[in-house]
DNA sequence: TATTAGCACTTGAGAAATATTAGTGCTAAT
DNA sequence: ATTAGCACTAATATTTCTCAAGTGCTAATA
């Protein structure tokens, strides 16, 4: 257990290491605490000794560590009003009436990457909440055809596909078969639905079945029901930590790898929750704040990425904001 | 004019540059050609005369300025066969005869990118070439629907839409009246023929007309006619010249700016054209190789962006390749 | 017992001194 | 026209030195 001296010196190390990205020292401390740099530099021994804290070399100040963070956001960081600033900017785009649920997320994250200089990203609704509205197509010439897929959510997926020979009325009877027999049904589960039951009766009543049945199978299967939006990636290149293209070759990779992402950043619980370094599967040198969010059935994830050396108050209220704002 | 034996040194130093990206000197010229570094010394200070090299200081070897590099381009550069490696695998995508045009420049243009390390970008097709082709709704509960545009090209848009206390009756009667008034006008005039020919109609057969012509007008504003899809923009990274973060945050700046792109990356000319450093709109320090593609009516730009060393042979054969098995 | 003044010590960062190296241009000889 | 030879230049790397910022430890103090 710390003592109250000692929570006060790591919350000031940890505030003035986020404002000035390097280490502090115990003269600056001691301004703020009543008492000289030596005994400062005893707490800060100790603290170091209990893993709290860090130096880059033998004589340097302290830098916070992992475990040193995740004490301040469990124990020292209190819940802060949102800044009037950030506010006003917010509520100019949730006061709009018009939007939709992707858009009022990706503006207000795009907003939050600007004001931050993080990276946000919006991660969509999962598959099993998708189910299958209504299927259409539109023939563009007498071998090409647009097939066109809408879920209840109204998200929608398009695809071109050529069938050489093949009557339209033939296809056309197949999209009414779908549309009477297995609208309804979540994204995911369409692709058996067609093999065990529309297959067999279009196999019945439809010429040219076998290539008919292909083309919508294939549809339905590259369909991709998670969605993935990163913005402010650049924002990565104004941090100081990270400064050496190695670096920047390797996050900007991994932010590029669209199946990681999704595996690594869908969150499934509600709450603010915050991963520091290695607690994240990201990345070790970064510090990922993400949360669940609700709203009219959709679900998904909103998270901010940023240094460890990150303004956790300001991101928390600003997600927590954010996400009480999605959810009503 | 340049002697023979100038065409071949500043050859050389090209070539040299491009693979070492460090200065050339006499001495490695000299073991080509024979004879000695003074001879070759004498020539290179007329070929620098003549603003075709640079130094990078007093007592360097020499680097190709833009000059130079034009010059190589315009009369050193001789068209070559397409290594057989890179062939193999442009052949595997092309002989998938699946794909519709646009995947077939991704795909291919991301295997250029892999290839090469250098970024590559996909400008899709005109508004004027796109026409209506048909536009539907798919209601998704009593205040949202989905409207969705089709052009005659297959290339189709969505936008989810909010409509409260309008009938859905009255909206089928709007899309029925647009699809049979205005299928067929180019994309890009769908505006003012909605307003001048379609506002006027519905305004006395359908009650709510003013929003729902609002929603109507609003969809085809924000149609996207031309698309641009930039890949391997990481490559960037790779580059010895761009080995400094300010540079990095310019050019990503700009690679991200759609309008600009579009702007800046459009090629009216059917060859295969060079723009290096200050002759392209981009960036100094880079140079553009792009072409305009046609296929199907449909047409485009694709463009290659790497540093200014760029090995011009090779991406040139790959884009002639290329544009080649597009517009067959 | 907790705090503090004092001091020796460590390290990184920056500046100045130095050597090395890869090249040049110019002159004079071939 | 070509080339050998040499003085010269600038970048790069290495070393040395100084400075500032900080530490840990000891002994004195409240």
């Amino acid at each position: 257990m710390l003592s109250e001296r000692q929570e006060k010196i790591l919350k000031l190390i940890i505030t003035e290491y986020i404002k000035l990205a390097r280490p502090v020292g115990s003269n600056l401390i001691c301004k703020e605490l009543k008492c000289s740099s030596a005994t400062i530099r005893n707490e800060m021994a100790d603290l170091e000794e209990l893993g709290l804290l860090e130096k880059t070399h033998t004589s340097s100040g302290r830098i916070p560590s992992e475990k040193g963070y995740r004490y301040y956001v469990d124990h020292l960081m209190k819940p802060k009003e949102l800044n009037g600033e950030d506010m006003l900017k917010l509520q100019i785009i949730f006061n709009n009436q018009q939007l939709e649920i992707s858009d009022y997320l990706s503006e207000s994250l795009k907003l939050i990457s600007d004001m931050t200089s993080y990276t946000s990203i919006v991660l969509g609704g999962t598959s099993h909440d998708n189910k299958l509205k209504e299927i259409s197509v539109v023939p563009i010439d007498s071998e090409n055809l647009i097939v066109i897929v809408v879920t209840d959510k109204g998200h929608v997926e398009n695809k071109k596909v050529y069938l050489q020979n093949v009557s339209l009325e033939e296809i056309k009877k197949t999209v009414d078969l779908i549309n009477d027999l297995i609208v309804g049904t979540p994204i995911d589960e369409v692709s058996s639905k067609l093999e065990f039951e529309i297959k067999p009766i279009i196999g019945r009543y439809v010429k040219e079945h076998e290539m008919i049945y292909n083309t919508f199978y294939q549809v339905f299967k590259e369909f991709s029901n998670k969605n993935i939006n990163v913005v402010g990636k650049n924002n990565i290149l104004k941090q100081p930590e990270f400064n050496n293209i190695e670096k920047i070759q390797d996050i900007f990779g991994k932010l590029d790898n669209k199946e990681e992402m999704i595996n690594n950043i869908t969150e499934e619980n509600n709450d603010i929750n915050i991963y520091i370094g290695k607690e994240n599967h990201l990345d070790d040198d970064v510090t990922v704040i993400k949360t669940k969010y609700h709203s009219k059935g959709e679900e998904g994830t909103i998270a901010i990425v940023g240094p460890k050396r990150m303004d956790y108050d300001r991101v928390v209220t600003l997600l927590e904001y954010i996400k009480e704002n999605i959810e009503k």
